[in-house]
DNA sequence: ATAAATCTTACAAATTTCTTAAGAAACTAG
DNA sequence: CTAGTTTCTTAAGAAATTTGTAAGATTTAT
């Protein structure tokens, strides 16, 4: 979930642009001039900031600056001027992306995308937040495929994986052996067994106590569950 | 001093765009398809790449698509279609910027800097940070094709670098035996066993136990990683 | 108490990866 | 162009890991 500042004036405007973004599941924090976004962008976590130009007090090129001076978060300009020369100044100080009014809000949510993606997907290193899934002391990577109990690596093979990742996607959702069986083997389930077999190795790594489950539980007559 | 590839079948438009391009002393390779793009694309050094949607031969989407599977140098396209779906698709397969024909030389330029910008500002003069990776005491310099461990060159053949560089530059994430064929050379996988002889190779030269690897490990059932 | 569902265990089977080596192909230097 | 070197592919057996099965033990619901 990504955080996005919008600085803009006209609350109309801002208000706007803040349904199409919260459509988009991003978090969206508004101020109304430079010095505001400042003090938000101190406050909050901020990943991408939606800048207008003209503003009272503090405009946004100011404020560009002074964000630039310790952080290196995506900038895009939004102007109702849609000459060159601004867009230029505004690219040179430091902004990522412009942005002319009135635009289009398909435009808008792509260029955000778009920014949003660069500073994440192509920095090696740590993986995006969508891709890992924690519970209680569990974690699961599923770039790295790799799964951690406290903090500790376990082993999990291609089967245990699938299994835990369908569960664990679906906290406190139970699933039955022949679903599992299905959405795990890709096919018809056959042997329950071998089902129940998995569920055991896979407590045997994450729980303290296999015969008393505190995540991967069974829910008698219907299935399994992962608890969180 | 950049190298930018002009990618457009129009050759009057990448003539016109070669010349703003020279006359801010950039060095500029031109290409009339997607195909012609991706061979300079392999051959040369590109910091950036200015790329049309439509083409014979393979279309801008697809040479995007391509060029990302090993690259994150900047893309921005052209196009004369100025729909907005067509920008999100842009958008959205890699690419980092969208310029609608006919557009402003002063706007091209500014983009162009500002994508540079993003991608270099740390360049200390000879080797761009981006293009050395270091991993633990493994680093590979994606300029001179030079690999060290612990300091030490190595030799790395030409299908040994690219899978090395593959891994690398995604470290943790897990790449399957058919996705590294596909990836390094370029065509659909064939024999799995041939990845495996070269991941024995590489680990033979950067690992101190190749049969107790720290580097580049394996994952049953799911791939290989370079972990780090 | 009884039947049904789940748990546990151990071992055999299947799969995946590792290692090695030999010949083919590609490249380099003379 | 040729000889020599390096790199790449293929193959096959060995080693390691994962998966399936089955049988008996335990737990739960009625």
């Amino acid at each position: 979930m990504y955080n996005i500042l919008v600085v803009d004036d006209d609350k109309e405007i801002a208000g706007a642009i803040e349904i199409y973004l919260k459509n988009q599941n991003y978090n969206v924090f508004k101020a109304y001039d430079g010095e505001e976004a400042l003090e938000i962008f101190k406050r909050e976590e901020i990943h991408l900031v939606l800048m207008d130009i003209m503003m009272p007090k503090m405009d946004g090129t100011q404020a560009t600056m002074k964000i630039r001076e310790n952080s290196s978060v995506p900038i895009l300009f939004l102007s109702a001027k849609s000459e060159d020369v601004d867009k230029i100044l505004g690219l040179n100080i430091g902004a990522d992306d412009y942005i002319t009014k009135p635009f289009n809000p398909l435009e808008l949510l792509a260029r955000v995308n778009s920014n949003l993606r660069r500073c994440t997907s192509y920095s090696n290193g740590s993986a995006l937040k969508n891709d890992v899934i924690r519970i209680g002391g569990v974690e699961l990577n599923d770039l790295t495929k790799e799964v951690t109990v406290d903090e500790e690596p376990i082993r999990t093979p291609p089967l245990e994986y699938k299994i835990l990742f369908l569960l664990m996607k679906n906290p406190n959702r139970v699933f039955s052996i022949d679903e599992i069986y299905e959405k795990v083997w890709q096919e018809p389930a056959y042997n329950p067994d071998t089902v129940t077999v998995h569920i055991r190795r896979i407590r045997e790594k994450i729980e303290i106590n296999p015969r008393e489950p505190k995540y991967l539980k069974v829910v008698w007559g219907i299935g399994y569950k992962f608890e969180g």
